[in-house]
RNA sequence: GGCCCCAUCGUCUAGUGGUCUAGGACACCGGCCUCUCACGCCGGGAACAGGGGUUCGAGUCCCCUUGGGGUCACCA
């Protein structure tokens, strides 16, 4: 068996977006899976597009999801020597040929061809120019490029696709196309497969965009006299209207950036985006790391392209649901300390961090976002709902102020009382802190909830979280009987 | 339009001829719990695109239709 080698060839000409992670996660699982090698390779030979900060977008966009690669990133312009020499070769040994047509002549004739509903394809006008001809015109310093010279014969070129099964394509529907373009840079088609033979890739795991490049890359391999490799095509993730999701049309909402910024954690958009197209034959939908490497495998690949199943204009569903349900489940179930760190970095950024929850108070702080995590949906809920955790500026939102306090004007009153009789307590904690509340709701005649509620609205600002009596000894008598005493300044404005 | 690929709940999917009155997850609805809630638990509605075959028997195999996607550059 020779070794698994696998590659991942982002072109750098936007920011990495979630069918390319996908692709680099399929690949990665593979090269995990077999001990192989993951090679990243920035296919740059787009010089108009390509850009330096896509470039840094796409590691660090890798790197934040854990997608570690072997070799690379290599550039594929560090090797246009290579793609001129096989182009040479090719070009000698009689598997592709000089075109001296000109790009206005040919879109002429596609537009034509195209108006009267037929084919388009090259006619093969200097197919079989000789020495003679192409001598002169190139006397006369007529430009050309270099075509691959398709092998006229009937039947078909074919592959093994391991998602699909056998692909196969006449090979006179395949027109001669160009591999190296009038200026002498040779195309993707060329590049790609160069690249391939030289990183030894043994299995080519991309989109099924890829499927019409892929025969006639199998005939490139094939005048070029080298392997071909495996090739499994997976489906294309699509939008609620089935349109390949793209950077340009989607904005960020595909952008892997995307879900770093908003709090998402990586291994959760990992595990999403393996599930779209993908499954491992059982009910198992939540994996770690080792268990979705040793289950994966090509042959259960998808053949039926997904839907990114996101709808614009939803607050609640800001993206696909299942990505936010699969967010909500591991913040939920996570290591406690890891979870520690990771909200560590957005207390830090909020400038909400106290050194003291690394020492001191990391009982206390590992206690509170186990405490407040199981009605989160992501990192950036901690700074946010989650905020009078962590500071005493924290915002009463409208909606809980209006219908826990203002709706009840004696509550102005009564939250006071309910501090002071807390500051007596000498043990505060759960059973404590509720016994006395619901003493003094009996005392008032009022229904308990009118207290707690209220008490909720003020201590944490939120309308819903745990239940009430568990945050109090969280957040401890002195911030508790301090927020109580002061509740003036909500019936004010 | 040519060529290629695909077709099970709203979405992701299980299903490789009988165990499918089609299973799971998310979403949705209802109930329980309850001091609140987008936690949790329990329950419910929800799909084999259509038509022909093959077969004792088809979601599963074949054909056609329809639908969808990809691709058709001197981009990658």
């Amino acid at each position: 068996m020779t070794e698994v080698r696998v590659r991942f060839p982002p072109s750098p000409t936007g920011y990495l977006h979630i069918g390319g992670a996908r692709t680099a996660l399929l690949n990665w699982l593979w090269a995990r899976k077999n001990n192989g090698k993951l090679i990243l390779r920035i296919e740059d030979t787009d010089a108009e597009r390509s850009t330096n900060a896509s470039i840094e977008g796409i590691i660090d966009g890798m790197t934040w999801l854990g997608l570690d690669w072997d070799e690379g990133p290599y550039f594929q312009t560090e090797f246009s020597e290579n793609h001129i020499q096989a182009a040479r070769q090719l070009l000698e040994s009689g598997h592709a040929y000089k075109c001296f047509c000109t790009k206005e002549k040919l879109d002429k004739k596609r537009a034509a061809a195209l108006a009267a509903r037929q084919d388009v394809r090259y006619d093969g006008t200097c197919r079989n120019l000789s020495p003679e001809q192409i001598l002169e015109k190139e006397a006369q310093g007529i430009p050309s490029v270099i075509r691959f010279k398709v092998p006229e014969k009937t039947g078909v070129v074919s592959y093994d696709d391991k998602v699909l099964g056998t692909i196969e394509r006449a090979y006179s529907d395949i027109e001669d196309f160009v591999i190296v373009r009038s200026n002498g840079k040779p195309l993707y088609l060329l590049c790609n497969v160069v690249d391939d033979i030289r990183d030894r890739i043994s299995h080519i795991i991309r989109g099924q965009d890829h499927m019409t490049n892929t025969t006639r890359q199998v005939l490139l391999y094939q005048a070029l006299g080298a392997q071909v490799p495996v090739f499994a095509h997976m489906p294309l993730t699509l939008d609620l209207q089935k349109k390949k999701i793209s950077k340009r049309s989607h904005g960020e909402i595909v952008s892997v950036q995307f879900y770093r910024e908003k709090g998402f954690l990586p291994w959760a958009l990992c595990n999403f985006l393996v599930l779209l197209g993908w499954n491992p034959g059982t009910d198992q939908e939540i994996f770690s790391r080792q268990e979705l490497i040793e289950a994966f495998t090509l042959e259960r690949i998808s053949k039926v392209n997904s839907i990114f199943n996101y709808q614009k204009g939803n607050a609640k569903f800001f993206t696909d649901p299942k990505l936010i349900a699969m967010n909500e489940h591991y913040l939920r179930t996570m290591d406690i300390s890891r979870l520690g760190a990771l909200v560590k970095k957005e207390l830090i950024a909020e400038n909400l961090w106290d050194k003291t929850y690394d020492d001191d108070k990391r009982d206390w702080y590992l206690a509170t976002l186990d405490l407040i995590r199981d009605r989160f949906h992501t990192l950036k809920d901690f700074t946010s709902a989650g905020r009078a955790y962590f500071s005493d500026d924290y915002e009463i939102q409208a909606k809980p102020l209006k219908k826990n306090i203002l709706k009840h004007p004696d509550l102005k009153t009564w939250l006071p009382m309910l501090g002071k009789r807390l500051a007596k307590l000498t043990d505060f904690n759960e059973e404590e802190v509720e016994r006395v509340s619901r003493e003094l709701a009996a005392e008032l005649e009022i229904k308990p909830g009118i207290l707690i509620n209220g008490m909720r609205t003020v201590l944490t600002g939120q309308l819903a979280g745990p239940s009430m009596f568990a945050i109090l000894p969280v957040l401890g008598k002195d911030k508790v009987v301090a927020r109580l005493g002061n509740i003036d300044h909500l019936y004010n404005d």
